[in-house]
DNA sequence: CTTGCACTTGAACGATCGTTCGAGTCCGCC
DNA sequence: GGCGGACTCGAACGATCGTTCAAGTGCAAG
């Protein structure tokens, strides 16, 4: 049966799994690895999951789960769709360098899902992804026509933030608001052509 | 020796290992399932390459080697900075859409490589990051003060075209100007606040 | 014909992979 | 004291991995 200790010490299999998994890769890391890594056995790691597969699935869909819920909870009850378009890219940007193995997973181990896996997270990409677009024509009906193709704009977004952990230092001299800053306003600047001033960014200093 | 014959066989090698590594992954990937796709027996991919690690190095590095060459010889003799980052912008993604399967190596297989091999693919790396900020710097001295950290920016530029990998279809609706010019528009709008026109950007897309 | 070299291969090497299984240990509850 | 289920583990399973090697092929030059 399902014991809250036994809970526990699934999340910390999760979170040590995602820090190997951020370092060497999915498919390079064994379960021997993680054996090593947790201080659990190998034949261990099989009491609390399935395979090493649904141990992917598991990291990628929780911490997906938790960034578009944590997103429609941020944006719950604002009107204005700047605001609410800033509020996002701070959400994803939050909470990805506040879980930074787990989201380098996330964004570079898509496609070692397989089968329903693979199905039920792209479910979830989907409905994430509709929700960009819905705030860009959002933005759009309050600011007039773009200056870029909506599809276009939504996954240029995401891969800006998405590529962060391919060079962001979380130890170093740039901060999470100064980053959501910065791509907030590069898109913004650019998709819609608003001078964007500090104001309307929440949670942030000027720079 | 190096016979003309061996070097096209390696090149054909390469082209299919690509095609592979891109659709399966490299670790996923076996030498037996490269064996398959080019139909030269197991061993006899040895005669060609020391390691399935060169492999991966030689994908990376040649197709790098040419985005960055190519960058120079369309650069050269253009001055007007602006119109140097569209270049820049328009090279990468020309490149990038027209070696797709090996582009989804370099950008997705990075940390796959090892050593050596890894080292020397990350000295083209940082020259070609420091062009870009060159560029930036350029476009700063020409229209006044950025809008985002150069670093940022670059990145972030970095990222919107990298992640095209994800999501790009060579057979849809979007050509390659279409992309490079959206990119290209939102970056620079962003980045600098230049007016751009929309009139020949469509506004509403399928997906 | 024969020698030599570019090129190709089937078969095997030891290593490591994900997963399984039976035999445990631990501990709250009767 | 003993029963039962939560939890843990060493050892092994067959499969597959990257790589090697001795033995070939075919063909141009002597």
């Amino acid at each position: 049966m399902a014991t809250a200790s036994r809970d526990q010490k699934l999340d910390a299999l999760l979170a040590d799994a995602a820090r190997v998994f951020a370092d060497n890769g999915f498919h390079r890391t064994s379960m021997r690895d993680l054996a090593k890594a947790t201080g659990v056995s190998l034949a261990g790691l099989y009491y609390y999951v399935e395979s090493k597969d649904e141990l992917l699935y598991l990291i990628q869909s929780r911490n997906f789960d938790a960034v578009l819920q944590n997103m429609r909870e941020r944006l719950d009850g604002v009107a204005d769709p700047i605001e609410r378009l800033f509020l996002f890219i701070d959400n994803h940007l939050d909470y990805f360098v506040s879980h930074l193995p787990e989201m380098k997973v996330l964004s570079h181990e898509a496609g070692a899902l397989v089968g329903d896996y693979l199905t039920r997270v792209n479910a979830t990409k989907r409905e994430y992804t509709r929700s960009l677009m819905d705030l860009l024509a959002a933005v759009e009906r309050a600011h007039g026509p773009a200056h870029a193709n909506r599809r276009v704009a939504a996954y240029s977004l995401f891969g800006m933030m998405n590529w962060a952990y391919t060079w962001y230092d979380p130890l170093g001299d740039l901060g999470v608001e100064l980053l959501s800053q910065n791509i907030g306003r590069i898109f913004l600047g650019g998709y819609v052509g608003l001078p964007v001033s500090a104001s309307s960014i929440p949670h942030s200093s000027a720079g």
